[in-house]
DNA sequence: GCAATTGGATACAATACTGTATCGAGTTGC
DNA sequence: GCAACTCGATACAGTATTGTATCCAATTGC
């Protein structure tokens, strides 16, 4: 074998691509990338695209159970260093996004992932499965606390994490960035959570 | 001047258009939705797109601000109409979103909306504009119960709206319909609000 | 009513995009 | 170290999309 490796292995090339697509969609929106665009802004040719991916369907639920694979996976380990509320909050509020994640990242791409998702009833599962997770999470902790039903408080706090994060992208200058974290602080005090020993 | 009619509008055209671009947007998105397309979808042919837009970006834009002109004329009825909590809550729950307004019907087109107006720094307060209003309208409802911040309250309940909406896109099985209205009605016990007399 | 104008259809040229087929350099198995 | 294989680049054909130019019927002004 040679010393250094000239040609790049399969599964870095995909992570260039799956990094790529991720700008693109960014910036154009999903629908209006094309596979060019998504190759190019990879460093690639189309070829290497076709080599890794039937279509451009193809490589977006690739890049959807990735990115689903790698939340949960962050969200155990999230669980897992924060057993109570106080310190799940504070981690929350510092957590850069799992900067690994291409999808996790920016929050105009996850709209769009959203709308792909919700267009197709195939594809639609694999994001609801990480909805569910987000939920699950979040319900776990909140069952170390003094509330009637963590499951639909969950629900409804990750409703109001998400309607904050829309509402941020049509007009940042009129819903500052710690809005939920704000309403989460005022809903603690309204229902009068008694907070579990520190870990 | 003729009995009948027989050339439709410039109006009835436009019209024809918007709803047409609405469905297309709605099912396939805006990026991959092409003028042909719309036009047909619309029974027509591209030459009265062209006729009547100069591309897409320009039909968007036109119907972003029909949306938001219906869309601000609808609230301030609402708000005419319902000058109390309990009464708009109620408002809300059976309004069928201003059937006549292309936009304010499908959950998905709204989002797609907001993803493209929020691509684009020009775009974007046509958008925020509405945000405002919608929030504009709560908290003046708000004001007439007895709560701290309206307008604070106000930007919550609407993210929350927001939020349930989105997570009924990605799965409705797990978020039935009235959660935000359930929540709602939730926060109202847990703040203790007292109606004001009705109207 | 008739001339000027308008609105949409049709035809066309140019470009963009897709997907496949093929090639060659790099890599791996033996 | 060589034969088989793999991966990405290049070339190509087919289709889709765009935007413009032109034409004709419907409408309007006078």
């Amino acid at each position: 074998m040679s010393r250094v490796r000239t040609r790049p292995t399969r599964d870095e090339t995909r992570e260039k691509l799956f990094e790529a697509a991720a700008e693109v969609f960014e910036e154009h929106g999903i629908g209006a990338a094309s596979i060019e665009m998504i190759a190019v802004a990879a460093g690639l040719t189309r070829g290497a695209f076709y080599s890794n991916f039937d279509d451009k369907d193809d490589l977006i639920i690739a890049m959807l159970e990735d990115h689903v694979e790698r939340s949960l996976k962050h969200h155990r380990d999230l669980l897992a260093r924060h057993r109570n509320l106080a310190d799940f909050v504070a981690a929350l509020r510092t957590a850069e996004r799992s900067r690994h994640d291409p999808l996790g990242r920016a929050p105009l791409l996850h709209m769009e992932l959203i709308l792909f998702a919700a267009r197709s009833e195939r594809r639609r599962p694999e994001l609801a499965k990480r909805l569910r997770a987000r939920r699950a999470l979040v319900a776990e902790i909140l069952a170390g606390v003094d509330i009637a039903d963590p499951a639909w408080a969950s629900a409804l706090l990750l409703a109001l994490e998400d309607g904050f994060r829309l509402h941020r992208l049509i007009d940042p200058e009129s819903t500052p960035a710690d809005s939920f974290f704000r309403a989460v602080g005022e809903l603690q005090r309204l229902v009068g959570i008694k907070l579990p020993r520190s870990s």
